[in-house]
DNA sequence: GCTTGACTTCGAGCACGCTCGAAGTCGTAG
DNA sequence: CTACGACTTCGAGCGTGCTCGAAGTCAAGC
């Protein structure tokens, strides 16, 4: 398979393909005749599975991990599955933000229910205020 | 309230206030007699929501539209309903999205679940492939 | 009077994840 | 022989959301 193929099956762009091997998340596929790349259909399963991480917010630095040590072949399984499960606690986490922020959301609209008659223009009191922070602060690693 | 304590308070920084304050996401507030920016606690109200927005993953130009029906006071009540309604379908989708790729990953974890023998180094079989598309592709608007 | 620290404005820079175009090669169809 | 379309490499550019530093002002405490 050619990466045209592979792009419209994995739904990626040639361009995001080329990116991916560059970068190490697709291994480095061996060339035909033509120089062309040429893709095993077990390739769609990585990317399949890439692909979920994705939507789980995992950045591409963490992937890259995952895929180290999926070619450091043997004895890494141990590493990958702690680093799975180190992700699903923080999708886990996420999760329950959003279904959080969801009620939220559906409060805030069931406030504007009937507001076709131009009731509720305020977005609500201010709350009392206890000078508790509104969530916890990430610094970013540098 | 000056910006170093709501920065405290809403567990922002002095800079991203001001920078909201510039995009229009935070009104521009009075300045006291020293020049510096004077914040009324109901702010807080605001920011928070803001904060929430922001977790079910709104753009800021978004937030900006809505920030913007707020302002442009009387009945745009119907507006900001809509647009809160047609994010929180996306919100929806995106949790079931997550939800659907927790299950993949504890299927992931629970293959690696004895691994500490060796076992299941593959990542799973090469599925067999049926030739569609691994998810939606969302050409990106220009 | 001087230092300190919290503020001010302004504009540049950064991290992330692509996205795209230029210029060239290759193989097949007409 | 030519045109085409699909590919190749390379490197620059972009959208999003901050993040940061420089340079200056101001008020309070010593």
């Amino acid at each position: 398979m050619r990466i045209g193929e592979l792009a419209r099956r994995s739904r990626l762009t040639g361009h995001t393909i080329r990116y991916y091997e560059r970068i190490g998340l697709l291994p480095f596929v061996g060339r035909d005749a033509s120089g062309h790349r040429d893709y095993d259909a077990s390739i769609l399963t990585w990317i399949g599975f890439l692909d979920r991480l994705k939507t789980t917010g995992m950045p591409i630095r963490t992937m890259l991990e995952y895929a180290a040590l999926r070619q450091a072949r043997p004895a890494t399984a141990p590493d990958r599955r702690l680093l799975l499960e180190r992700h699903r606690v923080q999708v886990r986490a996420h999760v329950a933000a959003l279904r959080e922020a969801l009620t939220v959301l559906d409060t805030k609209i069931a406030g504007y229910a009937d507001t076709t008659e131009g009731m509720n223009d305020d977005d609500g009191p201010a709350e009392p205020d206890d000078g508790k922070p509104l969530r916890a602060r990430r610094p970013r690693a540098r």
